[in-house]
DNA sequence: ATAAGCTCGGTACCAAGGTACGGAGTCAAG
DNA sequence: CTTGACTCCGTACCTTGGTACCGAGCTTAT
């Protein structure tokens, strides 16, 4: 296999070139070997490291935390414990942001189950509420 | 009562001055009056007014809901049901989200359980995991 | 060798919801 | 009347995760 432009890289990775480009500067992939011409030459697992890290992303990681994981990866002394670690205190931030989500929806269907749908906008019984709620 | 100056309205408000200003160029509040000073003369229901947005806000509406909400309640055509049907919309978006962060939490916990927590980052299965996903 | 197509770097822009800054004018208290 | 606190406006900046554009240079195929 040889080495990949940044267009080939993109291409298998299916992401935009710009976003690999953007990777670069965020230090998620390495910065690639440049010969003469200036252009990047990947090999091919920066494909897989790409896809790594669209994979956290789905996983509710944001970038900066796929960089930590990453550097976890190749600093010495840290562990598969570290890693755990960081995987369920997302689980815990995702949690909260269910809970918070659904205290929204339970507010929301009481609202809507309280209003008749009748008469004009200005005496709708959501709005009423929405203007004078003091806390819930 | 007297008028509010913008410091004091966001003070009351509990909001920053910014906010205030970026409130009125987004058309959330109304342009307030000017004596020859230039300063704004805010009547205390702007407090509420404000409220409101933040009380919106909190219920998942964005800025540009709001602003929408906000119009449908002086539109002398729209009815209550409009209201009512907006709320049902977000609640279906709200249901979808917390979906999604079900599914997100159910692959994270997969991947903890199976993960052991000894030996180093680089062999966590985790991190194995991610590496080689390709569908789930 | 020449044209098509790729890549370069730098910068600007998008959404959303604000926050910060700076120089000038104004208001209230002492 | 002066000082300090407040306000004015416009503009720039922040975050996150990219996308778009530019003129210029490079590569590849014919």
């Amino acid at each position: 296999m040889k080495n990949l432009t940044i267009g080939q890289l993109a291409k298998n990775a299916e992401v935009n070139i710009e976003t690999v480009r953007y990777y670069e500067r965020r230090g998620l992939i390495p910065k690639p070997p440049r010969p003469r011409s200036g252009y990047r030459q990947y090999s091919h697992d920066i494909v897989a490291r790409i896809q790594f890290i669209k994979c956290a992303q789905e996983l509710g990681f944001s970038l900066k935390e796929i960089s930590e994981l990453l550097s976890l990866r190749v600093a010495p002394d840290t562990t598969c414990g570290d890693v755990k670690r960081r995987a369920e205190t997302k689980i815990t931030v995702i949690e909260e942001k269910i809970q918070a989500l659904q205290k929204i929806k339970k507010s929301l269907t009481k609202l809507v189950a309280m209003c008749s749908g009748q008469g004009p906008a200005g005496e709708c019984s959501i709005m009423e509420v929405l203007d004078t709620k003091e806390e819930n």
